[in-house]
DNA sequence: TAGATTGTTAATCGATTAACAATC
DNA sequence: TAGATTGTTAATCGATTAACAATC
């Protein structure tokens, strides 16, 4: 039906690199999610997609997407819209997404393993190489795939292995030992579900951190608000 | 030492509610991590603390923090800082911490079971009430002490045991349907691990959904951007 | 061509920072 | 009192939205 979706737009308007500015933070942060929904258009087989429909998907402006996609590059055409494909690409491609990071697991206990039996890393193209514990009773067994290493061989497998990112699923206690020793060995990137704010001032190491509890935080105050407000207000009657 | 420490500073400066403006979205992002490190000095048994101490702590001005403490209520005091206890005890106030809301968590698969071993929710007096799954084989073991139950029962335990959080951490294809039922149910909130943005427009639900795959890429992007730019930088030399 | 939809500018809005008078 | 530190105003900065000319 929608044979114009066969019709492949021009997408060579730059043809040299044009000095761009550098894509705001807020549009960094906002990517990801662009990236799941051209995700799930594209498994849906939707080949092309208007900024409008794409806002009315996603609950924000039209104006902000075209906003958002122009930061780094005229991927849209005028009169036509944006190729869902070639769009889902080129923001894996500014994400990193594909670059073959390669991911340890620190910790094998049941965050670990739940982080382990997912196919997160895969989709993103990041190759879990290997889990670590430091329970005797662990190590040598295998999880999703994975034998379970001693701690002791980290900071080798790492440097050995080139490991880009580790997964940091240990107790509070360990994390600043494994995450220092992890840098060390150049890991590039912690992922850090510790629970607890990782500073590494002396390593040169990225750290996201996550804080699941601020979540579940938000959560209650958005219910708490809610009632406070009347859960059926007459604002509308 | 810091005998001053023990001098109650005054705090009853607002003995009528005056009207306030609302406290802007910004602010309350930034609250759950500011409850994280006022709960770390109050364990640390640290008393009092200025806005340029907990500035040089977590990072963010000390502008902005007294600024964004200031839009829920004048909680500090000229020449002291602010009462450790107190400001952390107005946030959990704010934030609906301590409300105690009741959650079930549905899914006791890995993840479920991970979220089910944590403190998490007690910590933000959230009572972990019950877990369900539709796994013959899981129903009525027990999980950190609390029974399996079938998803039959969801509807009505939760109308019984008045739920107010559903933690979803079920399959996509079940998603929908659960949390549709919760909501029905009385739940208030769900907490959304399905990797889906759950859309209950017909249901006076509030919905914080999970994406741990965004922030896995958000780190690929810093990863792949520091090295772009060179790891060590000549930009200081 | 006519219709659709982008890319881009300008206007608005909100959030952050700086500065300092108020005051403990 | 003198020193410290807040509360608050004003200035700056960045992000969002609206509007429309460019163009497919």
């Amino acid at each position: 039906m929608e044979h114009i979706d066969q019709v492949k737009p021009v997408f060579d308007r730059h043809p040299e690199e044009e000095p761009r500015m550098p894509v705001p933070p807020a549009v960094i942060r906002r990517l990801p999610r662009y990236h799941r929904f051209l995700g799930d258009l594209l498994k849906a087989g939707k080949m092309r997609i208007s900024s409008s429909q794409l806002s009315k998907l996603m609950g924000v402006t039209a104006s902000q997407i075209r906003q958002d996609l122009n930061c780094f590059g005229g991927f849209g055409q005028q009169g036509y819209g944006y190729n869902v494909r070639y769009l889902h690409g080129k923001i894996s491609e500014l994400l990193g997404v594909n670059e073959g990071y390669r991911a340890v697991i620190v910790g094998a206990g049941n965050l670990g393993r739940a982080l382990a039996a997912t196919h997160m890393f895969e989709r993103r193209g990041v190759a879990r190489v290997a889990i670590f514990d430091n329970n005797p009773a662990l190590i040598g067994k295998e999880i999703y795939g994975m034998k379970v290493r001693s701690v002791d061989e980290l900071s080798d497998f790492c440097r050995r292995e080139k490991v880009a990112i580790g997964v940091l699923t240990v107790p509070k206690a360990a994390a600043y030992e494994i995450a220092h020793m992890m840098a060390q060995a150049g890991v590039r990137g912690i992922w850090n579900f510790a629970n607890m704010e990782l500073a590494l001032p002396d390593d040169n190491v990225i750290v996201e951190n996550i804080h699941l509890g601020d979540s579940l935080m938000t959560l209650c105050y958005d219910i708490k608000t809610e009632t406070a407000e009347g859960r059926f207000g007459d604002e509308d009657l």
